[in-house]
DNA sequence: ATTCCTTTGTGTTAGACTTACACAAACAAA
DNA sequence: TTTGTTTGTGTAAGTCTAACACAAAGGAAT
């Protein structure tokens, strides 16, 4: 957000809106989210999270995929909005309120697109951010994560992280993952299975053992709608500075 | 939204930035919202959500409170981030985008703070708002009572339409009001017990028969929090104009 | 080939929870 | 005292969940 220097100082009769993107994908096996780091002041060689102006005669999701595809190249990815953060203070030069989306980046597609200097963008696992990002982005991160996490129990959404191809084994280890605890595997595949979301392929083999049969996401339903749900809903609290 | 002639037209480099506020309310045991008469054009003399613009450098949540406590008079009630609706044409004039929160006011509290006609100004039923509404306010109408059903169901947000003390059968009717069917006493009674959240008081009559003990909500969680669940989740899907 | 090891996939059972409904309790009115 | 109405509690059948056992399918070692 507010990249360059000396964006965005019209004169400030209204507050700026920008529009920031959380993206997600699945890397090693594990959780990872795209980071920036900035060019310019504030937070200089800071990290942050891609984001930018919305235009003004510009749909807000249109402005989130553009930002997507300015840093990853890829349309036709999930994306939803997440929340809008509006805190005076969050931007020191001016008043910004940003509009949070988060983006699913399937685990086979996950390039960076590029002008930017290699060690200027990067996938950081959720497990090992960071300590410092720029503006309120932690905490934007930890609501993304959040509601990641609480969909995951009722939705499809983990679908739109794999491969379009996946077996079992996958699916299950990236629930594991992303909800950080592990579950019954005949349970699982149980629930999966009674969904009625997954369409047989052919078969593949893995480390060791028997191997797992290869599956693609089917659903009659919309991507990411109520499939089905695997215990207690969590909450979802509000972000701390909009207490 | 954009009140006054001719509000809000410094020259639009940016887009404009507003709270909408849909409050509700229980009135003669039925779910109602707030809704205001629109001066000016456009959609002038057509039903509006109450609104207007964030200032400069106040929080959107403080916006919100104000416009509630403008045409309420009410502070301390629920209040809560719904989304945000920017398509870049929901106002014929300029670019407005549009944060939405929906506030909770208690039973024995919903009265209208007085700059309005009466004839401006009025509560309608869930069930029979008007036809026209201005902008796309049908859309935040619906999306602020899916969010509300949805969260029912595993938090106790009832709790903060009903007045502060009340009998087990008003929340029963409560829940049933907004939910749109019935529910078995039985069984809702010993969910809300299990929950440790009610606080006995006294006892009371009814229409008829046996009088219903006096209860209060006392919880030793936060408000809103997670509480229990009734059924299956429910799907929130997000708005048309966003898709 | 046979055995062993590892991982996938399916079955099963005890317990928890849900649903539906019955019945007792408390009051008003006749 | 009886009848009607609504609140409050009990309960039994059915469903779902969690935990775990076991069979199946491959590779590797002997």
């Amino acid at each position: 957000m507010l990249e360059g220097p000396d964006a965005a100082f019209a004169p400030p009769d209204r507050p700026a809106v920008t529009v920031d993107v959380v993206i997600f994908t699945l890397q090693e096996r594990d959780l990872h989210v795209l980071l920036l780091k900035r060019r310019y002041p504030p937070y200089q060689g800071v990290w942050a999270i891609p984001g930018g102006f919305v235009k003004l005669h510009e749909a807000l999701e249109h402005a989130a995929r553009r930002e997507l595809e300015e840093e990853t190249g890829l349309h036709d990815v999930y994306l939803e909005q997440l929340y809008t953060f509006g805190a005076p203070d969050r931007d020191p030069r001016t008043r910004v309120i940003s509009v949070a989306y988060f983006a699913l980046v399937r685990a086979d597609q996950h390039q960076i697109n590029g002008s930017h200097e290699s060690s200027d963008i990067g996938w950081f696992s959720t497990r090992s951010l960071p300590q410092a990002l720029a503006f309120d982005h932690h905490e934007i991160l930890r609501f993304a994560l959040d509601r990641l996490r609480s969909k995951l129990e009722y939705t499809t959404l983990a679908f739109q992280l794999l491969s379009e191809v996946f077996t079992l084994p996958e699916l299950k280890q990236t629930y594991e993952q992303i909800l950080g605890e592990t579950l019954d595997r005949g349970n699982f595949y149980r629930k999966i299975k009674e969904a009625g979301v997954l369409e047989p392929v052919g078969g593949q083999r893995e480390s060791g053992g028997r191997p797992a049969a290869l599956y693609r996401f089917c659903s009659s339903r919309r991507e990411g709608d109520f499939v089905f749900r695997w215990r207690e809903a969590r909450l979802e609290s509000p972000p701390e500075s909009e207490r």
